[in-house]
DNA sequence: CGTGCGACTGCAAACGTTTGCAGCAGAAAT
DNA sequence: ATTTCTGCTGCAAACGTTTGCAGTCGCACG
């Protein structure tokens, strides 16, 4: 039903190869014709099949970029800065999530190989070894996570944390948590190493709750469990799950940053809002979608660019932390809590 | 370089049109050959090219999903029903996101038309003519709109509106604002014929303000403006805006509900997590995901099902509403409030 | 013993494009 | 006047599948 090439040739009374050149090779054919092909084109409301077209160039101009869960308020800015990127190039965005399920990933992947020209893992969840493999299927490039062989966009996570842990000790905390995130979780990974690593070179005690789901409800089912442990400062695997740990403490009496104080990690826009409003560690989100991007656009034209990009994290000083039991200005002494703004702070 | 159809016939001596039935038709092939073709195909490494068997089949598998701005917290309760939905009758989702610019919604409805067997529209700006012709290039199924002659699945938002606007007059508010969405949306036309209707019932003075940007900074941006109108209450065309208003209001000094009673829509989960908790109307979005995808499946089938499928909304009373200077049991007095959660609530 | 049937497989034409090659005009160069 | 070139167009073979049709074979049926 849908005009094709053959219609517009017949319209034009010329070859479809013409009407095919009008399209994209324009220089390659006579303006006068060019003009008449295109007013038929349009007369008939003919689009050019971008499936027939794919199957005999191989290039679809579509990326694929796949997430755990779209629900994740972290997620969005990367996505909108990959489609905008994408667009100045002429490709569109396929967005797809995966819920947290390695073998949806897996599956997912198969069905889009064909129809993309290349795939962004945004922190999947699938072994190394897999996605390894999967490369050899369609072009790869993983967000947050290190695969050898593979490019990669990952964003310095492991100095957040330290941030974050120097930052509590700083506040004078010496029972810290770390309440992690997801399994498999390369991030996640990264995170422990390195706030294991700063507590204990602080001396301070750390404990490591988890695996947890990473939302709200994973942070707010933590709260009890906190609240036993004594431990006065808590760092999240991310702000969702900092927010939902400050909704449950507070339902348990619990004050922030008075009786304990919450780091988070992301710096969601959400962290703004909530009161108190969160400290937290910045990740250059929408940075990393582009850069993620331009690896995939330009892997394409020269093949072995197995280059990794390492973006860095900065902390973000708000009011869900403040002075712990060993402050040197002494304990409850407001003052000590660094106030809102101290950290320099630039989005993205 | 990927394993194709024929090399995977002559790996198994046979003709490539078994190939294909051993994929697509299993029962049509013996099976024995089958096993020995599996078997090839599997050690190859094959995958059938989505791309050439939609070519030529004309079904791709796919359902795109447009929406108009994924950072928006409405939308992933959406998408994920959907994709759940879809996922059951072995289809995916692709989702794109508009940046809430017609333009690029009917670039996109181009560009997706021939990868996808149909196409969801999530409140989208186009005008209904350009819809209409859209709908003739590849089926649509529109979501939050009504256009004659396209299936639909809409929210009732008008009915939320209304009770929105009553709970806020049953609590003695007389001056109300609405602070509108953006432009072209047609939830937005549908709240304001609904709370006008409604305020002019209950004798209350009704100030539209709008089109705004439907943001958290979109609300923010409106705290001074209401402050200096004098309002007591305001209904938001959706919860970001709600939220932030509520911030916005608050480093003015201006309280909430105290001294400004303030009603979302959406019913985001953020709604519950924020100071105070957000009184709003909740839309069954995980529905509505469920139901579109139904619709464009079945409408497949038996083209003409212009079928249209009404959603219902209902309020949840929370926080952040309070009685108002002619509350019948006087201003300033806080048991006037309904307490949180005398409204039944049901998640969608 | 012929006929018909069922199960299986091969053949070849499609689907809507792109693109190397060749042809053909006319202009420019020799 | 012949050659070379340039600018444009047509021809036909691909791309990787699906699918109607026809053919083969063995077997049961009458």
């Amino acid at each position: 039903m849908p005009a094709t090439i053959r219609d517009v040739a017949r319209a034009s009374g010329v070859h479809i190869s013409t009407v095919s050149r009008t399209f994209s090779a324009p220089h390659l054919v006579n303006p006068e014709t060019r003009s008449r092909v295109l007013a038929c084109a349009e007369h008939l409301g003919y689009r050019p099949n971008r499936a027939a077209r794919a199957l005999i160039t191989g290039r679809t101009h579509n990326i694929g970029l796949m997430v755990a869960d779209i629900a994740n308020p972290f997620f969005p800015p990367l996505i909108k800065a990959a489609e905008s990127q994408a667009r100045h190039r002429d490709y569109h965005i396929f967005v797809t999530d995966t819920n947290e399920d390695p073998a949806v990933e897996e599956e997912l992947v198969h069905a889009l190989a064909k129809q993309v020209d290349g795939l962004l893992l945004c922190s999947p969840r699938m072994s190394n070894s897999l996605i390894e493999q999967l490369s050899r299927e369609v072009p790869l490039v993983v967000i947050n996570r290190q695969v050898t062989g593979l490019p990669a966009v990952v964003m310095d996570v492991g100095q957040g944390a330290r941030l974050a842990i120097e930052h509590l000790t700083g506040l004078g905390h010496r029972d810290i948590a770390l309440i992690g995130g997801p399994r498999g979780s390369w991030t996640n990974r990264e995170i422990r190493r390195a706030a294991v690593h700063a507590a204990r070179t602080a001396d301070a005690e750390l404990t490591v709750l988890g695996p947890n789901p990473p939302t709200e409800v994973g942070g707010l089912a933590l709260a009890e469990q906190i609240r036993r442990s004594g431990v006065t400062a808590v760092l999240a695997y991310n702000d969702l799950m900092a927010i939902g740990l400050i909704e449950g403490l507070d339902s348990l009496g619990v004050r922030v940053p008075q009786d304990v104080s919450v780091v988070g990690i992301d710096d969601i826009v959400l962290s703004r809002l909530t009161r108190p409003k969160l400290t937290t560690v910045a990740t250059p989100t929408a940075a990393a979608g582009r850069a993620a991007v331009d690896m995939l656009l330009q892997h394409g034209d020269d093949r072995r660019t197995t280059a990794q990009v390492t973006l860095q994290t900065e902390l973000v000083i708000r009011d869900s932390t403040g002075p712990g039991p060993h402050s040197p200005a002494g304990p409850g002494n407001a003052a000590a809590a660094a106030p809102d703004g101290v950290a320099s702070y630039a989005k993205e």
